[in-house]
DNA sequence: GACCCCGCTGTGAGATCGCTGAGAGCCTGT
DNA sequence: ACAGGCTCTCAGCGATCTCACAGCGGGGTC
């Protein structure tokens, strides 16, 4: 079994080193955010244990950004409880458990296994439309990696052209679904809100398909 | 079980209600085609029984409807016979099962259980003739898996020519399904758009009969 | 072969559809 | 009260679609 541990405290890195060879684990260790993606990216590791504060990109970004790559390698995020972060967050953003140092080593082995006999569980799923992605956990729309803030409305429009993508939409299942149900609105309204959307996530995302409604290619 | 039933007729609504929820059924009216669609895209009815002829929307464009959008809830359609629509338009469109009025209470008891016991099968519901396919799902045409683009009327016109293939189909017929029922239209309007669709999909995709129509082989 | 229909197609006028900028109304936070 | 953001309507325009018309050509019949 392959293990990531992204830490930047070499002296705490090392002792995890030991102890988890010693169990039988092969370790790499990163030292900081930006080269612990690059190395969890490759996909080689059965596990990643991830520090929370960290030089250059926060446990936080690094596990959000692998879930954004669809990337669902098990992650046991580890942090101080400084009070500022808690729990929730870690897991809010993708980690699949989460360790407030200081921790037992034997804690930290029982839930790494258990970890690991996890079945690769069904992801909270993000919408994904050519280089848009939304992320409906997040409430969070990026296009090429780059945010975008969208408006609650075009936010659902987004997502329900994203739920139905490859099919045509008419643009009074749009006003159903998306509007308020008794909400008296003029189609054009739908057509004002692609507008908004094209304008944010480019020309062509959104297909016009004249007579029958919009399609979003899948 | 929930019930959808759409029928304008008051009078036979109510003995259909009076019926099934005799029999156990929750049974929901809904008076003419609109509402109807409305209701049945909530998804909460087991199955639906659909009048023919309903002001607002017919019951083929409410169930059509309902099948683009990929709501696969079963549909009965029951219809007077009057010679102008038949029982394959109907299963044509997308219903389960066709009923023709007068028909009596336990039949239609007996069919209905019968479409509610059928496992919920997944619909291949591509037409198609030689490389030319249609989805209606998608509302998508390739041929020879590329894709073309056709305007309303051309799609609506491909489209009966595929539910009907096989069949030498008039162009009053045409007319009278593919064009608004009331509209006022020169028959030569068919034979421009056979024209449109021979020159988007290949010059012998539609066989023309000499004083009798078109026929689009299977 | 001559004739007559019937269907095909190029042309173009009018209708329709979708996009967009402008701005009014509303709500929220300061 | 005010500013700013959000929602939605409206009107104008440009593009597309629909369909009538008329001339042409091919098939069937005599």
């Amino acid at each position: 079994m392959r293990l990531l541990v992204v830490e930047d405290e070499t002296r705490f890195a090392h002792a995890l080193r030991r102890g988890l060879t010693a169990d039988g684990f092969t370790v790499e260790v990163a030292g900081d955010g930006t080269s612990g993606l690059e190395l969890a990216r490759d996909g080689e590791f059965d596990a990643v244990l991830l520090d929370v504060m960290l030089p250059g990109l926060s446990g936080y970004d690094l596990v959000r950004t692998l879930r954004a790559e669809q990337n669902w390698v098990p992650v046991m995020m580890l942090s101080a409880k400084d009070g500022e972060h808690d729990e929730a967050d870690g897991l809010d953003y993708g980690a699949d458990d989460y360790l407030t140092k200081p921790f037992s080593y034997v804690v930290l082995l029982a839930r790494l296994r258990a970890l690991l006999r996890r079945p690769p569980l069904a992801r909270p799923t993000v919408l994904r439309a050519g280089d848009v992605v939304l992320d409906p956990a997040e409430r969070r729309v990026t296009v090429a990696d780059e945010p975008v803030t969208l408006t609650p409305r075009e936010y659902g429009l987004l997502e329900y052209l994203l739920r139905h993508a490859g099919r045509v939409v008419t643009k009074t299942e749009v006003l159903d679904h998306v509007w308020d149900m008794a909400a008296d609105v003029n189609p054009n309204a739908v057509e004002v809100y692609v507008g908004y959307l094209r304008r944010k996530l480019g020309r062509d995302l959104v297909e016009t398909v004249r007579g029958a409604g919009y399609r979003l290619e899948r």
